[in-house]
RNA sequence: GCCCCCUUCGUCUAGCCCGGUCCAGGACACCUCGUUUUCACUGAGGUAACUGGGGUUCGAAUCCCCAAGGGGGCGCCA
């Protein structure tokens, strides 16, 4: 039997970190079993339903490299994948269950009944009198928790007195319809599958197989990331430049590990260790440090020729750099400056001193000169005449400190620090003997004699 | 209030199923130190956890029970 997941988010105008990571795992899953994922949008609340607030959805999953087999822009055997254009259908099996004596119209809606002895009680929490119903618990045999058992004790409403369906009717209907085989989905929709086991019941379907993934948490304070938390919209990652691969690693993290403890690693190799059974069962914390180490380790570790493709508009639109620079100078500079790289976020200031010599300087850095070298000012007169005739190659730079440091009785790292700093206005950076050698004999001296 | 799920360093976790190899391992963060090539690097080191209580057992992080704590759900939202 082919394995078919399904990822049904509702286009409410934001993708949250949570969505993602359940899209994520049904998409990795389907993808190590080599079978199906689908995208069925759930827009049955027309309230909330829009093309901008879809496009989000979609825009999200393209830049996670989330692809889908069956569902909207693709299409499938099993459509139409958006629940708007499914009213009809929905009539049709709600009368099937009308028909089996398995639902009923009150107060203008539809509801599912129960099976098992009625009675009139009053409920303190609601307050008021309800009908209870002592129905058969529902077992589920969770592939993540395991056996788990709850009762319905209430008919529910399946098909609202607008004429439209609620969530849980439209959820199985469609599960079965699109003969879905694992439901993979937030533990927030746990005590839900009470009541979608009773559908499935009511129409004589056996249900799919459950997974029920852990939450993500706040990185302080109580309760689940919510969609105002710093970090909860995937969108604010693709602003902020943070690289998708490694965003999409560390959603993985949270809540599977690898087998073998490696952390950063490629999406294929996800993909071949995925099993739903290594699913956590506990809540994990959002944690952005840990998530912008993946991005950093996963930023130093792209190929040369990608890191520039990246690098190349981010510097352009920062103004950084203009069409003068070339692809080949680009690969100079960064194939000294690759491996010190943070972020792409933060790249521009950090590169900026080998294109302009409008760069930023760092307060800290200066404050830090006199630490080792003593008098930086001082130590720049010294090195001057070296590398005033000194010949331009990273040898010849390498000689021109040591001899300048026996000259003065100092080491010849005391002359490192002002010489980066006067060159970068920065603390550290790339290889200094690189940095001079890039810059040119002319650059360094006229900035050594602005310091 | 009722129902369901969960509980190992500050955080993410390994170990738990098949009790001894765990005075609990790794990663992030933090701290210290090293570097005649600086560091937003790299190397070395460090602080730090089995929620509590009862059992079972020669022996429990691992099995059982209870409590506490955390999370979720209890809509004619999804």
């Amino acid at each position: 039997m082919t394995v078919r997941v399904r990822f049904a988010p509702s286009p409410t105008g934001f993708f949250h970190i949570g969505s993602a990571r359940t899209a994520l795992f049904n998409w990795l899953y389907a993808r190590h079993t080599g079978g199906k994922f689908i995208l069925r949008i759930e827009d049955t609340d027309k309230e909330r339903n829009s093309e901008a607030f879809l496009k989000v959805i979609l825009d999200s999953m393209h830049w996670l490299g989330m692809d889908w087999d069956e569902g909207p822009n693709v299409g499938g055997n099993y459509g139409p994948y958006f629940q708007s254009q499914r009213t009809d259908f929905y009539r049709q099996k709600l009368q099937e269950l009308a028909a089996k004596g398995r639902a009923y119209e009150k107060d203008g809606a539809w509801w599912l009944r129960l099976e098992g002895a009625r009675s009139k009680v009053f409920d303190d929490h609601l307050g008021r009198e309800i009908e209870k119903v002592e129905a058969a618990p529902m077992v589920l045999d969770d592939l993540i928790r395991g056996r788990v058992e709850r009762a319905e004790d209430r008919d529910f409403v399946i098909f609202r007195s607008n004429g439209e369906p609620v969530f849980h009717f439209v959820n199985v209907v469609d599960d079965i319809a699109m003969q879905i085989t694992h439901v993979i989905r937030g533990e927030d929709h746990l005590s839900n599958t009470s009541k979608h086991l009773e559908i499935f019941k009511a129409f004589g379907v056996t249900p799919p197989a459950y997974a029920h993934i852990p939450l993500i948490l706040k990185t302080d304070g109580p309760g689940k990331m919510s969609k105002r938390d710093r970090g909860a919209l995937i969108e604010e990652y693709q602003q902020r430049r943070y690289l998708p691969g490694a965003v999409r690693n560390y959603l993985c993290l949270l809540g599977w590990t690898p087998a073998n403890g490696q952390e950063v690693l490629p999406i294929e190799e996800i993909i071949r260790q995925f099993e739903l059974k290594d699913i956590h069962q506990s809540n994990a914390r959002f944690d952005e440090r840990k998530m912008a180490h993946i991005n950093t380790q996963t930023l130093r570790h792209l190929p040369r020729e990608t890191f520039v493709s990246l690098a190349q508009p981010i510097l352009k639109s920062a103004q950084v750099i203009d069409d003068q620079v070339t692809t080949e100078r680009l690969n100079e500079v960064f194939a000294i400056v690759q491996e010190k790289v943070n972020s792409l976020e933060h790249l521009p200031e950090f590169v900026s001193y080998f294109f302009t010599d409008q760069f930023t300087k760092d307060p800290a850095a200066l404050a830090n000169l006199t630490k080792k070298g003593g008098d930086p000012a001082a130590r720049l007169c010294e090195i001057l005449p070296a590398l005033e005739t000194c010949a331009w190659t990273e040898t010849d730079l390498d000689a021109a400190f040591t001899a300048t440091g026996l000259a003065h009785q100092r080491k010849a790292t005391d002359y490192f620090a002002p010489v980066r700093y006067a060159v970068s206005g920065q603390g550290g950076g790339a290889h200094l003997l690189g940095i001079l050698r890039l810059l040119g004999q002319a650059k360094v001296l006229a900035r050594l004699r602005a310091f």
